[in-house]
DNA sequence: GTCTATATTCCGATAGAC
DNA sequence: GTCTATCGGAATATAGAC
Protein backbone atom coordinates (compact mmCIF):
# COMPACT_ATOMS: atom_id res chain seq x y z
CA UNK A 1 0.00 0.00 0.00
CA UNK A 2 2.67 2.58 1.34
CA UNK A 3 5.98 2.84 0.38
CA UNK A 4 7.85 3.59 3.42
CA UNK A 5 6.54 3.38 6.76
CA UNK A 6 6.81 6.40 7.88
CA UNK A 7 4.36 8.07 5.17
CA UNK A 8 1.91 4.98 6.42
CA UNK A 9 2.30 6.35 9.89
CA UNK A 10 1.83 10.06 9.06
CA UNK A 11 -1.54 8.79 7.21
CA UNK A 12 -2.71 6.71 9.58
CA UNK A 13 -2.38 9.51 11.57
CA UNK A 14 -4.21 12.23 10.07
CA UNK A 15 -7.10 10.26 9.39
CA UNK A 16 -7.53 9.41 13.09
CA UNK A 17 -6.90 12.73 14.01
CA UNK A 18 -9.35 14.32 12.03
CA UNK A 19 -11.80 11.69 13.37
CA UNK A 20 -11.33 11.95 16.92
CA UNK A 21 -8.83 15.41 17.64
CA UNK A 22 -5.41 14.98 18.85
CA UNK A 23 -5.59 14.05 22.60
CA UNK A 24 -8.30 11.31 22.37
CA UNK A 25 -5.58 9.57 19.44
CA UNK A 26 -2.90 7.66 21.53
CA UNK A 27 0.23 6.48 19.82
CA UNK A 28 -1.37 3.36 19.87
CA UNK A 29 -3.75 3.83 18.14
CA UNK A 30 -1.84 5.17 15.23
CA UNK A 31 0.18 1.97 15.99
CA UNK A 32 -2.70 -0.44 15.67
CA UNK A 33 -3.90 1.01 12.40
CA UNK A 34 -0.64 1.10 10.81
CA UNK A 35 0.33 -2.67 12.05
CA UNK A 36 3.66 -1.90 13.98
CA UNK A 37 4.12 -1.15 17.40
CA UNK A 38 3.97 1.76 19.17
CA UNK A 39 7.74 1.71 20.00
CA UNK A 40 8.44 1.91 16.32
CA UNK A 41 6.64 5.61 15.93
CA UNK A 42 8.91 6.66 18.35
CA UNK A 43 11.76 5.69 15.64
CA UNK A 44 10.30 7.75 12.95
CA UNK A 45 9.50 10.87 15.14
CA UNK A 46 10.25 12.53 18.48
CA UNK A 47 6.92 12.12 19.78
CA UNK A 48 3.36 12.49 19.32
CA UNK A 49 3.58 16.52 19.02
CA UNK A 50 6.02 15.91 16.45
CA UNK A 51 3.77 12.81 14.60
CA UNK A 52 0.91 16.13 14.74
CA UNK A 53 3.25 18.53 12.86
CA UNK A 54 4.23 16.13 10.44
CA UNK A 55 0.71 14.87 10.02
CA UNK A 56 -0.76 18.63 9.48
CA UNK A 57 2.20 18.86 7.13
CA UNK A 58 1.17 16.39 4.98
CA UNK A 59 -2.20 17.11 4.99
CA UNK A 60 -2.06 20.85 4.51
CA UNK A 61 0.98 21.35 1.50
CA UNK A 62 0.64 21.77 -1.68
CA UNK A 63 -3.49 21.65 -1.06
CA UNK A 64 -3.75 24.90 -3.15
CA UNK A 65 -1.25 23.65 -6.10
CA UNK A 66 -4.47 22.68 -8.30
CA UNK A 67 -6.05 26.32 -7.90
CA UNK A 68 -3.32 27.93 -9.33
CA UNK A 69 -3.81 26.12 -12.56
CA UNK A 70 -7.61 26.12 -12.63
CA UNK A 71 -7.70 29.98 -12.45
CA UNK A 72 -4.94 30.32 -15.07
CA UNK A 73 -7.58 28.79 -17.79
CA UNK A 74 -10.46 31.10 -16.81
CA UNK A 75 -10.04 34.40 -17.82
CA UNK A 76 -13.12 36.73 -16.85
CA UNK A 77 -13.22 37.79 -13.19
CA UNK A 78 -16.72 36.62 -12.85
CA UNK A 79 -15.39 33.04 -14.14
CA UNK A 80 -12.93 32.56 -11.90
CA UNK A 81 -14.93 33.30 -8.87
CA UNK A 82 -17.34 30.80 -9.39
CA UNK A 83 -14.58 28.07 -10.27
CA UNK A 84 -13.35 28.98 -7.18
CA UNK A 85 -15.97 28.47 -4.90
CA UNK A 86 -16.61 25.14 -7.10
CA UNK A 87 -12.88 24.28 -6.17
CA UNK A 88 -13.54 24.86 -2.42
CA UNK A 89 -16.65 23.29 -2.10
CA UNK A 90 -15.40 20.17 -3.63
CA UNK A 91 -11.85 20.41 -1.76
CA UNK A 92 -13.61 20.55 1.58
CA UNK A 93 -16.51 18.05 0.98
CA UNK A 94 -14.11 15.34 -0.57
CA UNK A 95 -11.22 15.45 1.60
CA UNK A 96 -12.85 15.28 4.91
CA UNK A 97 -9.41 14.45 6.53
CA UNK A 98 -8.15 17.91 5.13
CA UNK A 99 -11.78 19.68 5.90
CA UNK A 100 -11.45 18.42 9.82
CA UNK A 101 -8.10 18.89 10.77
CA UNK A 102 -8.53 22.70 9.15
CA UNK A 103 -11.39 23.48 11.36
CA UNK A 104 -9.73 21.86 14.54
CA UNK A 105 -6.76 23.72 14.02
CA UNK A 106 -8.98 27.06 13.32
CA UNK A 107 -10.45 25.99 16.57
CA UNK A 108 -7.19 24.72 18.75
CA UNK A 109 -4.16 25.78 17.07
CA UNK A 110 -1.94 27.86 18.61
CA UNK A 111 0.16 31.06 17.08
CA UNK A 112 2.57 29.40 15.80
CA UNK A 113 0.35 26.81 13.77
CA UNK A 114 -2.29 29.39 12.73
CA UNK A 115 0.40 31.08 11.35
CA UNK A 116 1.82 27.99 9.46
CA UNK A 117 -1.75 27.22 8.61
CA UNK A 118 -2.19 30.75 7.30
CA UNK A 119 0.86 30.37 5.09
CA UNK A 120 0.59 26.75 3.44
CA UNK A 121 -3.60 27.17 2.98
CA UNK A 122 -4.99 30.12 3.10
CA UNK A 123 -2.75 32.75 1.99
CA UNK A 124 -2.69 31.91 -1.82
CA UNK A 125 -6.68 31.92 -1.57
CA UNK A 126 -7.18 34.90 0.13
CA UNK A 127 -5.33 36.60 -1.74
CA UNK A 128 -7.01 35.79 -4.60
CA UNK A 129 -10.54 35.65 -4.08
CA UNK A 130 -9.88 39.30 -2.18
CA UNK A 131 -8.42 40.79 -5.46
CA UNK A 132 -11.56 39.11 -7.13
CA UNK A 133 -13.76 41.17 -4.52
CA UNK A 134 -11.62 44.33 -4.96
CA UNK A 135 -12.47 45.04 -8.39
CA UNK A 136 -16.41 44.10 -7.65
CA UNK A 137 -17.48 45.80 -4.37
CA UNK A 138 -19.44 49.07 -3.63
CA UNK A 139 -17.63 52.21 -2.32
CA UNK A 140 -17.03 51.91 1.08
CA UNK A 141 -17.26 48.46 1.24
CA UNK A 142 -14.16 46.28 2.95
CA UNK A 143 -12.55 44.03 0.24
CA UNK A 144 -10.87 41.92 3.41
CA UNK A 145 -14.13 41.18 4.70
CA UNK A 146 -15.58 40.38 1.64
CA UNK A 147 -13.04 37.95 0.92
CA UNK A 148 -13.45 36.49 4.24
CA UNK A 149 -17.37 36.15 3.69
CA UNK A 150 -16.84 34.60 0.44
CA UNK A 151 -14.66 31.80 2.02
CA UNK A 152 -16.78 31.87 5.13
CA UNK A 153 -19.90 31.00 3.72
CA UNK A 154 -18.66 28.17 1.89
CA UNK A 155 -16.89 26.68 5.27
CA UNK A 156 -19.58 27.85 6.96
CA UNK A 157 -21.98 25.88 4.40
CA UNK A 158 -20.00 22.56 5.16
CA UNK A 159 -19.74 22.76 8.77
CA UNK A 160 -23.63 23.33 9.21
CA UNK A 161 -24.08 20.41 6.81
CA UNK A 162 -23.36 17.78 10.59
CA UNK A 163 -26.66 18.96 11.27
CA UNK A 164 -28.79 19.83 8.04
CA UNK A 165 -30.57 16.50 8.60
CA UNK A 166 -31.90 17.39 11.66
CA UNK A 167 -33.30 20.75 10.19
CA UNK A 168 -36.96 21.57 9.26
CA UNK A 169 -36.62 21.21 5.42
CA UNK A 170 -33.23 19.78 5.73
CA UNK A 171 -32.46 16.88 3.09
CA UNK A 172 -29.54 14.78 1.42
CA UNK A 173 -30.24 17.55 -1.67
CA UNK A 174 -29.08 19.98 0.56
CA UNK A 175 -25.57 18.19 1.34
CA UNK A 176 -24.59 17.86 -2.57
CA UNK A 177 -21.45 19.88 -3.11
CA UNK A 178 -22.61 20.84 -6.92
CA UNK A 179 -26.00 21.71 -5.02
CA UNK A 180 -24.09 24.08 -2.60
CA UNK A 181 -21.94 25.58 -4.75
CA UNK A 182 -24.92 26.47 -7.73
CA UNK A 183 -26.70 27.85 -4.47
CA UNK A 184 -23.35 30.20 -3.45
CA UNK A 185 -22.39 30.92 -6.71
CA UNK A 186 -25.61 32.32 -7.40
CA UNK A 187 -26.40 34.31 -4.08
CA UNK A 188 -22.38 36.05 -4.81
CA UNK A 189 -24.10 36.88 -8.37
CA UNK A 190 -26.60 38.85 -6.76
CA UNK A 191 -24.14 40.00 -4.08
CA UNK A 192 -21.92 41.71 -6.52
CA UNK A 193 -23.90 42.69 -9.56
CA UNK A 194 -23.63 46.40 -8.89
CA UNK A 195 -21.53 48.19 -11.29
CA UNK A 196 -17.85 47.35 -10.90
CA UNK A 197 -15.30 49.98 -9.37
CA UNK A 198 -13.14 49.08 -13.18
CA UNK A 199 -16.56 50.20 -15.12
CA UNK A 200 -17.18 53.16 -13.42
CA UNK B 1 -18.95 32.42 44.05
CA UNK B 2 -21.27 29.82 43.24
CA UNK B 3 -24.22 28.96 45.32
CA UNK B 4 -23.08 25.15 44.69
CA UNK B 5 -20.69 22.91 44.39
CA UNK B 6 -22.46 21.13 41.50
CA UNK B 7 -23.18 24.34 39.09
CA UNK B 8 -19.34 25.52 39.86
CA UNK B 9 -18.08 22.01 38.78
CA UNK B 10 -20.62 22.36 34.98
CA UNK B 11 -19.14 25.84 34.60
CA UNK B 12 -15.10 25.19 35.13
CA UNK B 13 -15.80 21.79 33.14
CA UNK B 14 -17.49 23.87 30.60
CA UNK B 15 -14.88 26.54 30.11
CA UNK B 16 -12.01 23.90 29.86
CA UNK B 17 -13.78 21.84 27.37
CA UNK B 18 -14.19 24.58 25.20
CA UNK B 19 -10.64 25.59 25.68
CA UNK B 20 -8.67 21.97 25.19
CA UNK B 21 -11.42 19.52 23.85
CA UNK B 22 -13.53 16.98 26.33
CA UNK B 23 -10.60 14.33 26.00
CA UNK B 24 -7.83 16.73 26.76
CA UNK B 25 -9.32 17.74 29.72
CA UNK B 26 -9.21 15.41 33.05
CA UNK B 27 -11.33 14.97 35.82
CA UNK B 28 -8.27 16.25 37.87
CA UNK B 29 -7.96 19.71 35.57
CA UNK B 30 -11.97 20.33 36.85
CA UNK B 31 -11.47 18.96 40.17
CA UNK B 32 -8.46 21.69 40.84
CA UNK B 33 -10.09 24.87 38.77
CA UNK B 34 -13.13 24.47 40.95
CA UNK B 35 -11.03 23.46 43.94
CA UNK B 36 -12.21 19.83 45.44
CA UNK B 37 -10.79 16.55 44.97
CA UNK B 38 -11.54 14.61 41.83
CA UNK B 39 -13.64 12.14 43.85
CA UNK B 40 -16.12 14.69 44.79
CA UNK B 41 -16.92 14.97 41.05
CA UNK B 42 -18.18 11.93 41.29
CA UNK B 43 -20.42 12.46 44.09
CA UNK B 44 -22.69 14.73 41.75
CA UNK B 45 -21.93 12.90 38.38
CA UNK B 46 -21.69 9.35 37.19
CA UNK B 47 -18.86 10.02 34.99
CA UNK B 48 -16.99 11.96 32.76
CA UNK B 49 -19.82 11.41 29.86
CA UNK B 50 -22.67 12.96 32.34
CA UNK B 51 -20.29 15.98 32.77
CA UNK B 52 -19.82 16.58 29.36
CA UNK B 53 -23.52 16.15 28.96
CA UNK B 54 -24.33 18.34 31.46
CA UNK B 55 -21.73 21.05 30.65
CA UNK B 56 -23.38 21.39 27.43
CA UNK B 57 -27.19 21.46 28.56
CA UNK B 58 -25.67 24.13 30.54
CA UNK B 59 -24.17 26.05 27.93
CA UNK B 60 -26.35 25.84 25.06
CA UNK B 61 -29.76 25.81 27.16
CA UNK B 62 -31.99 28.83 26.77
CA UNK B 63 -29.57 30.36 24.32
CA UNK B 64 -32.24 31.60 21.93
CA UNK B 65 -33.85 32.76 24.29
CA UNK B 66 -33.14 36.29 23.98
CA UNK B 67 -33.75 36.33 20.28
CA UNK B 68 -37.49 35.74 20.36
CA UNK B 69 -37.66 38.89 22.35
CA UNK B 70 -35.65 40.46 20.18
CA UNK B 71 -37.74 39.87 16.78
CA UNK B 72 -41.20 40.72 18.65
CA UNK B 73 -40.09 44.21 18.59
CA UNK B 74 -39.03 44.74 14.95
CA UNK B 75 -41.71 44.07 12.99
CA UNK B 76 -40.10 44.79 9.21
CA UNK B 77 -38.61 41.76 7.30
CA UNK B 78 -35.53 43.48 6.91
CA UNK B 79 -34.93 44.43 10.51
CA UNK B 80 -35.57 41.20 11.95
CA UNK B 81 -32.75 40.09 9.49
CA UNK B 82 -30.12 42.74 10.09
CA UNK B 83 -31.27 42.16 13.94
CA UNK B 84 -30.77 38.66 13.70
CA UNK B 85 -27.26 38.73 12.11
CA UNK B 86 -26.55 41.46 15.05
CA UNK B 87 -27.53 38.79 17.83
CA UNK B 88 -25.78 36.00 16.00
CA UNK B 89 -22.16 37.92 15.78
CA UNK B 90 -22.15 39.18 19.16
CA UNK B 91 -23.25 36.41 20.25
CA UNK B 92 -20.65 33.95 18.94
CA UNK B 93 -17.97 36.58 19.39
CA UNK B 94 -18.84 37.02 23.06
CA UNK B 95 -19.45 34.31 24.20
CA UNK B 96 -16.49 32.37 23.29
CA UNK B 97 -17.59 29.06 25.70
CA UNK B 98 -20.70 28.75 23.73
CA UNK B 99 -19.23 29.53 20.22
CA UNK B 100 -16.07 27.10 20.93
CA UNK B 101 -18.50 24.35 22.40
CA UNK B 102 -20.86 24.80 19.44
CA UNK B 103 -18.04 24.37 16.21
CA UNK B 104 -16.36 20.97 18.25
CA UNK B 105 -19.80 19.62 18.60
CA UNK B 106 -20.69 20.11 15.00
CA UNK B 107 -17.46 18.60 14.16
CA UNK B 108 -17.28 15.95 16.91
CA UNK B 109 -20.63 15.26 17.58
CA UNK B 110 -22.08 12.07 17.29
CA UNK B 111 -25.76 11.88 16.25
CA UNK B 112 -27.51 12.26 19.30
CA UNK B 113 -25.70 14.91 20.50
CA UNK B 114 -26.05 16.65 16.58
CA UNK B 115 -30.11 16.17 17.09
CA UNK B 116 -29.77 17.82 20.66
CA UNK B 117 -27.39 20.79 19.23
CA UNK B 118 -29.76 21.35 16.40
CA UNK B 119 -32.85 21.14 18.87
CA UNK B 120 -31.60 23.37 21.82
CA UNK B 121 -29.64 25.97 19.75
CA UNK B 122 -30.20 26.15 16.30
CA UNK B 123 -33.86 24.83 15.47
CA UNK B 124 -35.48 28.20 16.25
CA UNK B 125 -33.28 30.84 14.54
CA UNK B 126 -32.99 28.16 11.52
CA UNK B 127 -36.52 28.29 11.06
CA UNK B 128 -37.13 31.77 11.82
CA UNK B 129 -34.49 33.11 9.28
CA UNK B 130 -35.41 30.68 6.61
CA UNK B 131 -38.81 32.07 7.09
CA UNK B 132 -37.63 35.83 6.55
CA UNK B 133 -35.46 34.46 3.39
CA UNK B 134 -38.32 32.68 1.72
CA UNK B 135 -40.38 35.65 1.18
CA UNK B 136 -37.26 37.86 -0.61
CA UNK B 137 -35.30 35.11 -2.37
CA UNK B 138 -35.92 34.90 -5.86
CA UNK B 139 -37.57 32.21 -8.10
CA UNK B 140 -36.01 28.57 -7.82
CA UNK B 141 -33.62 29.61 -5.58
CA UNK B 142 -33.70 27.60 -1.79
CA UNK B 143 -34.88 29.37 1.08
CA UNK B 144 -32.74 26.76 2.98
CA UNK B 145 -29.61 27.19 1.96
CA UNK B 146 -29.80 30.88 1.45
CA UNK B 147 -31.03 30.08 5.56
CA UNK B 148 -28.08 28.03 6.15
CA UNK B 149 -25.74 30.58 4.34
CA UNK B 150 -26.70 33.27 6.47
CA UNK B 151 -25.89 31.42 9.29
CA UNK B 152 -22.93 30.05 8.03
CA UNK B 153 -21.77 33.46 6.71
CA UNK B 154 -21.70 34.52 10.22
CA UNK B 155 -19.90 31.53 11.28
CA UNK B 156 -17.12 31.49 9.24
CA UNK B 157 -16.75 34.83 9.33
CA UNK B 158 -15.81 34.06 13.25
CA UNK B 159 -13.73 31.10 12.92
CA UNK B 160 -11.41 32.82 10.28
CA UNK B 161 -10.85 35.70 12.85
CA UNK B 162 -8.83 33.00 14.43
CA UNK B 163 -6.52 33.65 11.56
CA UNK B 164 -7.56 37.28 10.16
CA UNK B 165 -4.27 38.91 11.64
CA UNK B 166 -2.25 36.62 9.81
CA UNK B 167 -3.77 37.23 6.19
CA UNK B 168 -2.73 39.81 3.97
CA UNK B 169 -4.63 43.11 4.97
CA UNK B 170 -5.84 41.65 8.28
CA UNK B 171 -6.27 43.98 11.14
CA UNK B 172 -8.11 44.08 14.39
CA UNK B 173 -10.71 46.30 13.01
CA UNK B 174 -11.67 42.96 11.12
CA UNK B 175 -12.16 41.58 14.14
CA UNK B 176 -14.96 43.78 15.85
CA UNK B 177 -18.09 42.22 16.05
CA UNK B 178 -19.92 45.52 15.06
CA UNK B 179 -17.67 45.71 11.99
CA UNK B 180 -18.30 42.45 11.13
CA UNK B 181 -22.34 42.70 11.62
CA UNK B 182 -22.78 46.12 9.56
CA UNK B 183 -20.32 44.10 6.17
CA UNK B 184 -22.50 41.23 6.76
CA UNK B 185 -25.64 43.13 6.72
CA UNK B 186 -24.35 45.45 4.09
CA UNK B 187 -23.40 42.28 1.91
CA UNK B 188 -27.19 40.37 2.67
CA UNK B 189 -29.00 43.62 1.62
CA UNK B 190 -27.03 43.60 -1.57
CA UNK B 191 -27.92 39.40 -1.71
CA UNK B 192 -31.62 40.27 -1.21
CA UNK B 193 -32.43 43.41 -3.10
CA UNK B 194 -34.08 42.24 -5.85
CA UNK B 195 -38.06 42.11 -5.54
CA UNK B 196 -39.45 40.16 -3.50
CA UNK B 197 -42.50 37.27 -4.47
CA UNK B 198 -44.46 39.18 -1.85
CA UNK B 199 -44.23 42.32 -4.35
CA UNK B 200 -44.93 40.17 -7.68
C1' DG C 1 13.92 -0.64 10.98
C1' DT C 2 11.15 -3.34 13.93
C1' DC C 3 10.54 -5.74 17.79
C1' DT C 4 9.90 -7.11 23.28
C1' DA C 5 9.86 -5.37 27.61
C1' DT C 6 9.43 -1.91 30.80
C1' DA C 7 9.69 2.66 33.30
C1' DT C 8 6.87 6.37 34.67
C1' DT C 9 3.15 9.19 34.75
C1' DC C 10 -1.56 10.09 34.35
C1' DC C 11 -6.29 8.64 33.68
C1' DG C 12 -11.22 7.37 35.19
C1' DA C 13 -13.38 5.52 38.85
C1' DT C 14 -14.34 3.43 43.71
C1' DA C 15 -14.19 2.48 48.91
C1' DG C 16 -14.78 4.19 53.03
C1' DA C 17 -13.76 7.74 56.86
C1' DC C 18 -15.51 12.13 58.46
C1' DG D 1 -21.06 16.65 50.72
C1' DT D 2 -16.21 16.38 50.84
C1' DC D 3 -12.29 14.22 51.90
C1' DT D 4 -7.97 10.55 51.84
C1' DA D 5 -6.32 6.69 49.77
C1' DT D 6 -6.02 3.65 46.19
C1' DC D 7 -7.09 0.34 42.35
C1' DG D 8 -6.66 -1.17 37.53
C1' DG D 9 -5.63 0.34 33.29
C1' DA D 10 -3.85 3.22 29.63
C1' DA D 11 -0.90 7.00 28.28
C1' DT D 12 3.86 8.65 26.52
C1' DA D 13 8.25 7.38 26.11
C1' DT D 14 12.75 4.66 26.50
C1' DA D 15 16.25 0.64 26.60
C1' DG D 16 18.08 -2.72 24.27
C1' DA D 17 17.79 -7.29 21.47
C1' DC D 18 17.40 -8.75 16.69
Amino acid sequence: MHHDTRTAIIEAAASLFSDLGYSAVSMRDVANKVGVTPANLYHHFKGKDELIREALAHVFTHKTASLEALLNVNQDADEKLEAFVHWLVHLLAEDKIFCRLLVRELTDGDAGRLEYLSKTVFERPFTLVRSLASTRVRDGEDDFLAAVSIIGVVLGQVQLGAIVRHLPGGCSDHLDPDVITRHVIAALRECFKTTSIKDA
